[in-house]
DNA sequence: CCGAAACTCCGTACCTTGTAAAGTGTTTTG
DNA sequence: CAAAACACTTTACAAGGTACGGAGTTTCGG
């Protein structure tokens, strides 16, 4: 509960080359800085961007404010708007930077669906690390470097099959939408196992009395079926990675019939 | 940009049963103010509910606050919390309320997959009514009586097949997920055009000059060629509802194939 | 070499949020 | 009829983003 989000119009063409210009050159030496009059920045807006993102890592966007980042930097809450137009702007930055740490697959990958896990892999790895990039994923993402780069990647993994373009987008498409619910699905009982100090198996069995009494038999007889395969099979079957890679293949498997599909009606 | 989440420690343990009972029993009526002194409530736990669903509906589970919702009502912002412990446990009574709202498949669908379709799509229609469920899913959801009742329907779509009940829940959860990240690239979509004034159409356009002058075609040669497919194929091609349908088909292919396999390997 | 422009940084201020605390008035119980 | 339990209100706090205006610093035009 009490995921929330704010709006803001979001650049409407003014702003819209600055913040381009943040996302693809802003961080390059001597780029900024070389003919500016008034003090020196004390800082730079990479730096500003890295410490929003150490933050974020340990406390979430959610407690990302810029009195905090000043605070960590040493500065007054105003001054980083001298760095950064926003927050939003802010926080599209460090989304496009976190992007970046993502590696392509190895040369020696053979065959797009090992490609695919690869990425897909990497992905995981990328959301348990800065677990709030999740929520900042769609609404209009910062169109920077990184964000493309991935895309010419996850591209390039389906090089060899007969699909199109453009179907190669919506199957990519398909398993981002699969990756970002399960990547959800598991940091949301990290998170939440950590706050409550309970794991998920705990906090069940808590729950479980209180709500055996409210489980009417005849009315959700499949549902109380699975809690007692759950408790058969040990907790260990509700583990999030299994389940993104139970996920995984089963999304791939639709992109093979996908693949089959074009093949035979195109060659 | 700026989805962000706030965190409360959530019930552990003593106001466990306070939330279930208001989320399976609250709203019967008599069940409440049979023997209570003190003056009468002048509104009930349901018109509460109700009256933030349709706030939401409005205008976002972000700008739903307990004074914009006492103000709607005509009390004050506090006594909202004679009917309610928190602003937390009201969204997740709101949450299972309207997951009240999907059908289930009529009785005349024949096979699992056509059955998965329906309820798909039931879930896409509710996520258009109310956009605002899909920054709460997730993150230890509200245990009522619909969202217990929609995984109840989902497990029968899978009554035929020879998966086991813990494969069931998986493949289901793989298609929720998915059905999870189709549902927020559509809302958001929506929500940014609305925002901006934009269609997507008139944003990349608008955005397209400044891109150009930074895609390099040596480094993103698959991305341009992406880019010239769509403006070939005409922007109906980037429609959400087509993409999710199309990304529907393709996990349920997955489903399918796992479905083979598991008829094979048993009988 | 000097004035003015451009810039950085800071302090203050406004508005909005969830909800704790304490007070007021009303209904039911004993 | 007193007291307990309740509904409801007012007030207050801390935290948030950022507009505004001021003070000090560096560079540019002449």
């Amino acid at each position: 509960m009490s995921e929330t989000s704010r709006e803001k119009p979001r650049a409407s063409g003014g702003d819209m080359r600055r913040g381009l210009e943040l996302l693809w050159g802003g961080h390059s030496p001597g780029g900024r800085g070389s003919g500016r009059r008034g003090p020196k920045q004390r800082h730079s807006t990479e730096e500003v961007v890295l410490t929003a993102i150490a933050f974020a890592d340990a406390e979430g966007v959610a407690a990302l404010s810029m009195r905090r980042v000043a605070d960590a930097l040493g500065v007054s809450p105003m001054s980083l708007y001298t760095y950064v137009p926003s927050r939003d702007e802010l926080i599209g930055l460090m989304l496009d930077r976190v992007l970046g740490e993502t590696a392509a697959p190895p040369p020696e990958t053979i065959g797009w669906r090992e490609a695919l896990i690869f990425i897909a892999r990497e992905r995981w790895r990328l959301a348990e690390r800065h677990p709030w990039i999740l929520d900042l994923m769609g609404r209009r993402p910062p169109l920077g470097p990184n964000l493309v780069g991935n895309h010419e990647v996850a591209m390039r993994a389906l090089d060899g099959t007969p699909l199109d373009d453009l179907t190669k987008d919506y199957a990519l498409d398909a398993m981002h939408n699969y990756l970002i619910g399960a990547m959800k699905e598991a940091r949301d009982a990290r998170e939440a196992e950590r706050e409550s100090g309970l794991t998920d198996e705990q906090w069940f069995k808590l729950a479980e009395p209180a709500l055996m009494d409210l489980l009417d038999p005849a009315r959700f007889p499949r549902v109380l079926r699975l809690g007692e395969a759950f408790r058969a099979a040990g907790w260990g079957a509700a583990d999030p990675e299994y389940k993104f890679e139970f996920g995984l293949s089963l999304v791939l498997d639709g992109i093979e019939s996908l693949i089959r599909r074009a093949g035979t009606t195109a060659g």
